[in-house]
RNA sequence: GGGGAUGUCGUCCAACGGUAAGACUCUGGUCUCCAAAACCAGGUAUCCAGGUUCGAAUCCUGGCGUCCCCG
């Protein structure tokens, strides 16, 4: 009975370069079309990209544009300042915000990014300790080593401490200063998700195909004013060339041919290696999720969103 | 043609004649608030043929390749 009760939601996730905002727009559509049929006010997209959801991060972000949008609507693009730090648990409750208004309105709520943190912190409801970043105290944190903060670590919370990586410091401190500022070791209950999920996954196998088509993207991107975003972000809205390269990818590459660090050609080949790499990571954490249809047909797609939506 | 230098993982680069190391790439993985982040694990190499030696990436001879200088 419960089961019934649960809400549907599609997500659609994959590999950067994979044609996701695309075909979310496509299943939208394909939804505004067939309302009676679904018994349906229509479907929203909510993107799930750590990057798309800064203001003036476009280009380089690859956000979708008005036009490329078909007139879906789109939540979580440009909601945050790349000036304020944003993290999953924002993320998480924007997208609840957003995800609550769309179900309100009898319409299927459309995930798509390739932010997977993001997309399970959503659909999973993961809970996250109640404890705000506390910037004084990591900076305590952080003149310690690894072994240093793990032995801590392993004295007050030596279940956290057993499933941790023992050498990534900044795991490392998040858990040492969720102890401290709570007192507590933390709970690590996973949810069962409130929502019935239609996963569907995007990807291209092929890494030399991958390849060609990031760097075909790159260089339409490069011709839209992708440097030039880069420097106005630097120049008009103060971002620094450290900030923006913190940022990864297009921004980081792209601030250090503005700071004459590497060449335009250099710049390039970072962002094409990297962009391959990433994508890879993206696919280690889709891939353990075993509920994800794989595929790269828009028709099997639609199918799969019709069947579900019965 | 003459002289010199040099050949070690895919790439860069170490190793008094004594276990062929490291970085990057590559492959796989981790993930409870920086996730385009951070981190972990694994694979692959001594140009070829002889010689010296208990033992050769290392020394010797020849071949082949590459680079530089002179002509």
């Amino acid at each position: 009975m419960s089961i019934e009760q649960k809400p549907k939601i599609i997500a659609i996730v994959g590999q950067t370069a994979s044609g996701k905002s695309d075909i979310a727009v496509d299943i939208a559509l394909f939804i505004k079309k067939n309302l009676k049929k679904f018994n349906t006010n229509g479907a929203e997209i909510i993107s799930a990209d750590s990057r798309q959801i800064y203001k003036n991060f476009d280009i380089g972000a690859n956000k979708i544009t008005k036009k490329e949008m078909r007139g879906v609507k789109h939540w979580l693009l440009d909601v945050a300042s790349p000036r304020k730090r944003f993290s999953v648990s924002q993320y998480q409750k924007f997208s609840k915000k957003a995800i609550e208004h769309i179900i309100k309105e009898k319409k299927i709520p459309i995930i798509c990014g390739g932010t997977g943190f993001y997309i399970d912190a959503l659909i999973y409801e993961t809970q996250f300790p109640k404890v705000k970043p506390n910037l004084k105290l990591r900076e305590q944190l952080e003149k310690m080593d690894t072994e240093e903060l793990f032995k801590i670590l392993k004295n007050k919370d030596p279940k956290r401490a057993k499933n941790i990586d023992s050498k990534n410091k900044r795991r490392l401190i998040r858990a040492v200063e969720i102890n401290i500022l709570t007192g507590k070791p933390i709970d690590n209950l996973k949810k069962e998700s409130k929502f019935k999920t239609l996963w569907l996954g995007l990807s291209v196998k092929n890494s030399v195909l991958l390849k060609e088509r990031i760097s075909k993207r790159l260089e339409k991107r490069l011709k839209n004013g992708l440097v030039e975003e880069v420097k106005k972000l630097h120049q008009k809205y103060g971002l620094s060339w450290a900030k923006l390269e913190s940022f990864g990818l297009e921004y980081k590459f792209t601030a250090q041919f503005l700071e004459n660090k590497i060449t335009k050609e250099e710049m390039k080949e970072s962002i094409i290696s990297e962009s391959v790499k990433y994508a890879k990571r993206q696919m280690t954490w889709f891939k353990r999720n075993s509920s994800i249809n794989w595929t790269n047909s828009k028709k099997e797609i639609l199918n799969l969103t019709n069947k579900f939506l019965n």
